[in-house]
DNA sequence: CGGACTCCTGAACAAATGGACAACAAGTGA
DNA sequence: TCACTTGTTGTCCATTTGTTCAGGAGTCCG
């Protein structure tokens, strides 16, 4: 929807039309990554109603005009974000095949995406925020590209089914499981640190969680865990 | 911590003291009921800070003053929701033995947990935020009750698969994985029904998910659905 | 240098917010 | 009924919030 290769800036900047070309200026790039860092920061903590647009301009340690010089209104920053955080998601995400290895693939997968709760899990609490919150701004997201893509992987993984490949579960189902135990370590991180009793995550306790979800959901899918 | 059987609610009544014994009123406990029910929704919709104190009052049929009048501020009425909540959930949760059938044990646990997904599903959104946003309310129940539940039940466990009795799986991340996929259902609503293309939940979905929960789990730790 | 554009920001504002309070209404036990 | 506690609510206030705006600084190209 927002196109996000020039930002919606300007706003109210003098006529434009024709006047000779114009680089877009690297300040423009550089300011936008920390205003958007910074509300990352903040929406993920407080979600779109309890996030301020002040907070944000001290964490990004800007006046809050000059925010508001970036990005025009609240609501037009909480969607260019998403616009960011969608874009990163889709090009980690790699596509399955009914003739891949069940196995492998869905080792793979759980991999990856204990590793997006570990490298961005501001991302993942953001995602659940705006779920939570009745996902007012990804409504359009969930019910085309989502579902899209949930059906998509589901069709390969019946077909591993069909085939006796697998244990016959749900497939869809089985996605859920996968989405919400990995993105669990990113969202519900204070829980998990104050339960094991450790004061911050290290990259170990990633691969952990890893190996622990890649062999208790593979088995409970008939499958052995891949060399 | 906080006693919530006459709850704060005076605050600057009267200076009290040794007048009558006077009964607390049958008026209170329905009021209380109602503020509570409606500060779960606009809290869980929109966190600590998103809420506001005139959403929760329309939501409850009253003026605000009124709301104010039995619950002195803001952050008394967020910790009053969760003693209830947490009092709730206490009643629920069911030991389990070393002794117990671990298949019979692990499936008990996990429809549970489905079944309050469906019958509480603000409150468990509502734990959900306020983890997320770095649960600065309930960190100290973290630390300690949660720590000491989750110690627990991991012990037996532990002994479950010392004595060979199911695969040698981290109990702690067992526990991590029913709490993710169980909750999932509630906090992540939004998002199942519009991949599913559903409007809302049936009761059988809530089956479906579990029997599916219980299959593929209880198989990831090498035991068979009990009959 | 000069002009055209981008970038920056303090000040101002209307609306919303958490909370205080005082006056008043209703309930309760004797 | 009376004395006293509990319940109700309109009004007021300081502060915060999103957003506007006008003017000024900075940057780039010829």
């Amino acid at each position: 929807m927002t196109n996000q290769t020039v930002a919606d800036a300007p706003a109210r900047a003098s006529g434009s039309g024709n006047g000779r070309k114009y680089r877009p200026g690297r300040i423009r790039e550089r300011n936008r990554e920390k205003i958007l860092q910074a509300a990352e920061q903040e929406f993920a903590q407080h979600g779109y109603k309890g996030a301020t647009i002040q907070n944000i301009a001290e964490r990004a340690g800007l006046p809050k005009s000059n925010v508001l010089y970036y990005f025009s209104n609240k609501k037009r920053m909480y969607s260019a974000m998403f616009d960011d955080i969608l874009a990163r998601w889709n090009k980690v995400f790699t596509d399955i095949r009914p003739e891949d290895d069940p196995a492998v693939a869905l080792s793979t997968f759980i991999r990856t995406k204990v590793e997006m709760s570990r490298h961005y899990p501001l991302a993942s609490r953001l995602f659940a925020m705006e779920i939570i919150q009745g996902a007012p701004f990804l409504l359009d997201h969930l019910r085309t590209n989502m579902r899209e893509w949930v059906r998509g992987r589901a069709e390969v993984m019946q077909q591993w089914i069909d085939d006796g490949r697998m244990a016959p579960v749900d497939p869809v189902q089985l996605i859920f499981l996968i989405w919400s135990s990995t993105q669990h370590y990113a969202d519900f991180q204070v829980q998990i640190l104050m339960v094991e009793n450790k004061a911050e995550y290290e990259k170990r306790d990633f691969d952990h969680a890893a190996d622990f979800l890649v062999e208790v959901i593979l088995r409970g899918c008939g499958l052995e865990k891949p060399t």
